[in-house]
DNA sequence: CGAAATTACAGACCGACTGTCGGTTTGTCT
DNA sequence: AGACAAACCGACAGTCGGTCTGTAATTTCG
């Protein structure tokens, strides 16, 4: 079982990389099964054994993608010691990672309407918003009653603003006023 | 010209009335042009004289709801002139307003991915983001330079707590996390 | 008034798409 | 070698969005 396994593995990664880019470039709707097939060269039947359907396969690409971005976020933060620091570099990563047109149009367009929102919310916690939660746990600036509910709001407001750069707006002031909004919010009475 | 106007006017109405329900129950994607059409039992020729094509349908749709939203934001801050409690009130009017179903999968969940961005966003600044906006401005809490990067982000936080609410969430909690969240946005320096 | 233009609507039809299903090939394990 | 399962194939069915031609009713205008 070693051939077989890598073959399959191999195939499923090529279907995830082409579905990536598809996606990414013409979003869900405008992505068709026909075109990922004529792309890796593929039949249906290869495509359906592997991957239950078109939604199956956007959300494996979805959370590809959102394992990459962790992967990033961790690494900008690693040796950052003081929590409110940490949090700044993290999210200031994020907001340059949502540059990139695959992030926008997969994770903070699409993302919601495919999946709904049950199974969106369970793919966010275990990524972005369960990194920003324990973030903004350490800083100790938020009650825990109100821990929970200010990491969703927090979070939202960045990937608002990620938007807003990667359509277009300037990056350098988005980035200043991210920072004046996260030092409002720390900040105790 | 009158009868016959009249007569379309209804029959947009009623088609209207229909896509709305369909739409906020099933979702864009789960909701078929053809059961519009068995619902409302009129023919595809109709439909098709009145509206260029589904996503035309849900973008009337949308601006109805949107609309609607705008009537009901204003008379509840109607009256109050106090600016920071001016928006305290929208903001828990709206908190409250997205408990509808048809305004949370609509407006929260399909707009973006169905519009596309640009034409969201378009739709977003005729009402709920310029109402916040113009509030924001009038609290003086906020740099110029910065308004309309804050007021996008308060708007996104506001959005994902109406969504947590509409979602099972406890209202009063969250209306409490969100007037705190309010409130350290709005303190200055 | 009466012909022409416009509007509202009907429904057959087309092309595209997703998902299914029986069948074939190809490794793997015993 | 033979049983078995995973990988893969491709025809087919069903659905759906959108188009197109036709018809009836109403308004406009000479």
């Amino acid at each position: 079982m070693n051939l077989k396994a890598e073959r399959g593995a191999a195939t499923r990664d090529q279907l995830l990389a082409i579905a990536t880019r598809l996606f990414a470039e013409h979003g869900y709707e405008g992505t068709s099964i026909e075109a990922v097939l004529q792309e890796s060269g593929l039949s249906r039947g290869a495509l359906y054994h592997h991957y239950a359907g078109k939604d199956a396969l956007f959300e494996a690409v979805l959370e590809a993608t959102e394992a990459g971005i962790g992967v990033k976020i961790v690494e900008a933060v690693a040796g950052i010691t003081d929590s409110a620091e940490a949090l700044r570099a993290g999210v200031l990563t994020w907001i340059r990672l949502a540059g990139d047109p695959v992030i926008q149009r997969i994770v903070l367009i699409d993302a919601p309407s495919v999946l709904g929102w049950e199974r969106w919310r369970a793919m966010e916690a275990r990524y972005s918003f369960g990194m920003l939660k324990a973030a903004l746990r350490a800083t100790d600036a938020i009650p825990d009653g109100f821990l929970d509910l200010h990491a969703h709001m927090l979070l939202a407001a960045i990937n608002e603003s990620a938007l807003l750069v990667a359509r277009g707006g300037e990056r350098e002031t988005a980035e200043a006023a991210l920072e004046e909004f996260l030092r409002r919010i720390l900040r105790s009475p």
